[in-house]
DNA sequence: CGCCTTGAGTAAAACGTTTTAAAGGTCGAG
DNA sequence: CTCGACCTTTAAAACGTTTTACTCAAGGCG
């Protein structure tokens, strides 16, 4: 492999080096077309003599496409910073990088920044993988602007993009039921004040088990940019205002730090004298002492469907709108154990 | 913004519009070159008309710039994969990519995978960090072949290449030291059989410490391949055979775990008879029962310096061969509180 | 034998940008 | 008035690949 000094090999070099045209390398070397064995074994020997290896830009410019996708959030910092929903992203963005992989493709992370338009700017991709937007997300309509085609992890809130059902309702109804089932009778939701349709069905769900039970509902929303800071306020608040509560369901988890930190200065016994669960089993629902009863939610399974499901929607194949993902399954810690457990 | 149907708008669409050269909207986008104020506000107003958006293929294949940077490993999956590993990884990888960004580049990942030739020739970088490599890394070779600017975070085994010290003996020294300082006098060091550099150094400080004390030196090599799996079997015939025992230094969190399980099974108390610390303050470290004590090796900020010295090196500005990352600091958790502490 | 198809190869175009070499114009100094 | 310096602008080249349109030869079939 001696390389022409300075310069990298082009397929020009290939192409003399073997005594044919470059059209016929590139026949050879990723074509469609026949090319005549004797041929492609001359061109091989040639390519490995020069050690080629095809510049990417060029043949990325000349077909379109770019062999990359992305993943992308646009949770507000204050809940994605950190180990906490950056561990949501990034156990997402390790499987779909792995499996974006198997399809020759590269995966690149763009992180939660505060403008997308200037992060998106300098990202070149096939399309994106989104997770859990919001209404009226700034990266989705970026990416509907350049027309990528999109992957919703989550549930899209009006678009008609595909996306994977995260069984948003079926995790509520697991998580509240735990708690019902565990004694707690005064449950209160912890849940974000934004627009996202992960928490209209908490909400919805909430609502709907708290009825069946005679319980009066006790929802108290929180800007998603307080992060942890807010949730521990409204529950420091919440804890004086109503003595008896004794379950708190806060789907994000950074909510559920604060509500733990509420609960500790309050003097309140977990799970002896309340109960708390939360959604997304990560770093944070471990670290927590008590730990946090949360969901398994498979996030490596449902990148992979994702990844799949934008592949096949950019080669142009058939695809589902919705596909379902794997169902959440309870992780049961400390943190709502029946007393003495 | 009216695009012409069907074809994105390129920079002749602008010129045409704009009535200028395409070499003059060129410049008054990217160039550096003057443009008269008033052309450059005429090549606006077509730009916003025509929502132009440059080709990134097109500017990349001619500047030669992918404007993308990649970060990597090549630990064994037994040790790197799941949550353990992968955990440091991404931690890196998620500060990177922030930190790229602001550099006006991506940050592709490139998965642990059993083919590393195959996964790199799909991935288009200016240059690429790498993360603890091994004697004789098939990621590093590869990247040395394809000439790409390269930084090491940890230490390289023979190479000039620069890297990040992440200060592999101040580590050692300060979990030793707690050990001892706890009250062990009986340490053994679990480590892996490989040839990295952090093992040889942390073995070097291993038996300097020991020395110092008057300890019997007490090191099992476990082959990374094995993994948790591994770590416990030899943990358990190391039990057996030196009953006295009370710290076990497990630098590897996987290893940690294993030694973890056969302390369980072994029915010593931890910390009551036995001590046990790790290096990474990962999941497994956290998630742990009593919870390990570790270091913070602050990877996001090494992360960090790691992403700015690979993008001094790709714009060939002076760098400094090595770069001091931050001084890890002690975590102290239930693994090794004094007793009753 | 004549005609059509097929297979292998080639030269040149095309992709969309940045860069180069040159040209036109203005301005000030001599 | 002339010359050089400087600034703006342009036409065209260049980047390295894939694709297109075409040629040429060989072979099958009537």
């Amino acid at each position: 492999m001696d390389r022409p000094a300075g310069r990298r090999p082009t397929v020009k070099d290939v192409a003399k080096l073997a005594g044919v045209s470059q059209g016929t390398v590139s026949n050879a070397l990723s074509g469609m077309r026949g090319v005549d064995p004797v041929t492609r074994q001359r061109i091989d020997q040639a390519v490995a003599q020069l050690g080629y290896v095809p510049n990417l830009a060029a043949r990325r410019m000349r077909t379109g496409m770019t062999h990359a996708i992305a993943v992308m959030t646009s949770m507000p910092a204050a809940v994605s910073a950190g180990s906490s929903r950056l561990g949501f992203l990034m156990e997402i963005a390790a499987s779909a990088a792995i499996h974006a992989l198997e399809h020759n493709s590269a995966l690149v992370l763009v992180p939660p920044v505060a403008d997308p338009a200037t992060a998106l700017r300098n990202v070149a991709m096939d399309g994106a993988i989104i997770i859990e937007p919001q209404r009226d997300d700034a990266f989705l309509s970026l990416l509907r602007q350049r027309g990528l085609p999109t992957v919703v992890i989550g549930q899209p809130a009006q678009d008609d993009l595909p996306w994977i059902d995260m069984h948003y309702s079926e995790t509520a109804e697991m998580l509240l039921s735990h708690l019902l089932q565990q004694g707690s009778r005064r449950i209160a939701l912890i849940i974000g004040a934004s627009q996202r349709v992960s928490q209209g069905i908490t909400e919805q769900v909430y609502h709907a088990q708290m009825q069946r039970f005679g319980i009066a509902p006790r929802v108290i929303r929180v800007p998603e940019a307080e992060g942890e800071e807010g949730a521990y306020r409204v529950t420091r608040a919440l804890l004086q205002q109503d003595p008896g509560l004794d379950g708190i369901f806060a789907p994000v988890d950074a909510f559920a730090s604060g509500v733990m930190r509420a609960l500790r200065e309050e003097g309140r016994a977990v799970p002896g004298e309340v109960r708390v669960v939360t959604r997304y089993d990560g770093l944070r629902a471990r670290e927590e002492r008590p730990a946090l009863t949360a969901a398994n939610l498979h996030l490596d399974q449902v990148a992979a469907m994702a990844t799949r499901v934008l592949m096949d929607l950019i080669a142009g194949r058939e695809i589902a709108h919705c596909t379902k993902g794997p169902s959440p399954s309870l992780v049961i810690r400390d943190s709502s154990a029946v007393q003495g457990g």
